[in-house]
Formats: C-alpha cells, structure tokens, sequence
DNA sequence: CTTCTAACA
DNA sequence: TGTTAGTA
C-alpha cells in the first residue's frame, strides 16, 4: 500500500485545491470545521491538502450539488478523524448513490487539471465531467 | 501576493 | 455562503 502515502501526502495549498474543485476558501475551510477533511498545515498554519483531500471534497461537492446539506454528507461520508474506540456509532444507511467513478478515473482528471495549470489552454474539466461522473438525473 | 481566523452593514 | 478586516 504505498499507494497509500502518496495519496495522503499533504501537497497543494488551498489556492489550488480551489481551482480544482472549483469550490471558495470559504467552503473548503466550512467543511473541514465540519470534519468532512482534515488537510495537514505547515510550520505557519497553512493548509495542505492530499489527493484524498481533493478527492472528498470533490464527492461533497457533487453531493452539494444534489441538494444534500453538511448534516447529510456527514452521514454519507464518515468524518475522519474519529477514533472507533469510543463506542462511535456511525449508520451506514446511506441510500443516496455516490461514487460511481474509479480511482483511475478520479487520478486522471485531477492529473489533467493539475497540468492543464501548469500550462494553460485547457479548462474546466471537472465542472462538466464531474456531473456524468456522479450518477443521477 | 496568498492564506488564516473571526465576525457580520 | 459571501465577504471583509488585520495578520503572518
């Protein structure tokens, strides 16, 4: 599994990690108040976001998109962070259908995104993509 | 210039 | 959520 430590790996700041999932500091920072990630900081406080960060937050944003509030993704998405010592008991009932996508589907779109912002030209390619991913209407 | 926390005309 | 203030 040392696929494991790259996906973990604490890379981008949150300036890209906006452009990647096209959400605003704001909501990203609101989510992880809210446990739904939990992104390393550096010596200064600054964040920095994994792979797995990214990927999350691209799964509460299609969910956001559903329709679905923090309360909902919460029971969707188990905040990490917990430990399962303490007798936490979390449903998994979750009836709403998320995460159609591969996780070569999810690394090749984020790769492109991360190059397209090297060298510009490309765009937007999650917003639109995104939507057919994550099943539904 | 970028990010961070706290707070709300 | 947006947005702004005052920092680091």
């Amino acid at each position: 599994m040392g696929d494991e430590i790259r996906r973990n790996m604490a890379l981008f700041p949150i300036g890209i990690v906006m452009k990647l999932t096209d959400l605003t500091a704001r909501q990203i920072r609101y989510y992880e108040q809210h446990e739904l990630i939990q992104p390393a900081r550096t010596a200064g406080n600054q964040r920095l976001f994994s792979f797995n960060d990214v990927e999350r937050l691209l799964e509460i944003k299609a969910l956001i998109e559903k329709g679905v509030n923090i309360a909902g993704i919460k029971q969707v998405m188990n905040p990490v962070g917990k430990d399962e010592n303490d007798g936490t008991i979390i449903n998994e009932q979750s009836e709403v259908k998320r995460k159609e996508m591969t996780d070569s589907q999810l690394h090749r779109m984020l790769k492109q995104q991360l190059m397209a912002e090297k060298r510009p030209g490309q765009v937007s390619l999650i917003q639109g993509e995104l939507t057919r991913f994550f099943k539904n209407k």
